[in-house]
DNA sequence: CTGTGTGCAAACTCTTTGCATAAGT
DNA sequence: ACTTATGCAAAGAGTTTGCACACAG
């Protein structure tokens, strides 16, 4: 029956398409990092995390192309660049619109549930601006 | 009548006031950043854009005294870190609650006048965690 | 094949640090 | 005098870039 054989595992298709429609040359690292940020829901992660996670993997990449890709991704509108904290860019594969949890000392970001946070009386914007997006970041520590 | 010479300006003698209340020794470069810094207002400057200020007003001071005078000022609640863009580190002259324009392009920020905008529904946050502080950075372009 | 992507290493930016010198009290 | 701050230069983290080689179409 099934005329069409299927030599890769379901992750890697669904890489692939992606990839395709985005644009991009569907590659062997671009395929396994797309595998890696996509694979398990919502991610925040740095382009060194990525890097040790795909060596983890047994995917060799180098870290320069772990960058390359990251930024190919976002321009691609596949992932969004978060300003958290200075000095680590976090990049985070939910695009849509919402806010985030930043916890101070453990260095972790964690999405805000949509919803459960309101942004209202939005000021007046300068004359010629318009608002590009709208960032908030509650910082928690660690009681006691 | 004056019984007590005054030989220095007021600005400098505010600045000195503010260091020793903060327990820092009031040095001539300590002085003069705070000068820089807390004469004209809210401000929000990086360590070189300051460093250059001070070279600009013939006080040389070198950039690691910037930096390290920053953080000082920053542990002693004088200033306010922000974290608005990856790879550089704005200082706020504004230690109070409230939140901020950027604007993308120029890397300019402005402070958001108090009271014109409202945070609302804060969700639950995880067991054992605390509020340190709620950022909200607007993002502005140029229109058109 | 042809063009694009990758890896490596070097360059670059921002920031911090160590140590001898200078300044504050 | 005694202590703390400063300057310089070097080191350090994170990120980017240039160029030869490798891979996808």
């Amino acid at each position: 029956m099934d005329s069409q054989p299927v030599h890769m595992p379901c992750p890697t298709r669904f890489a692939v398409d992606r990839l395709r429609s985005a644009g991009l040359r569907p590659t062997r690292q671009r395929i396994a990092l797309a595998g890696l940020l996509f694979a398990k829901g919502d991610r925040h992660l740095t382009a060194e995390e990525l890097h040790d996670e795909a060596s983890g993997a047994g995917i060799p990449v180098s870290l320069a192309t772990v960058y390359n890709t990251l930024h190919q991704f976002t321009d691609a509108g596949m992932l969004r660049v978060l300003a958290i904290e200075s000095s680590k860019t976090y990049f985070d594969t939910n695009t849509s619109d919402h806010h985030h949890f930043f916890i101070e000392g453990d260095n972790e970001v964690m999405d805000i549930p949509m919803g459960s946070i309101l942004v209202d009386g939005l000021p007046n914007v300068p004359e010629g601006m318009e608002i590009a997006h709208v960032d908030v970041v509650v910082r928690l520590r660690h009681k006691g």
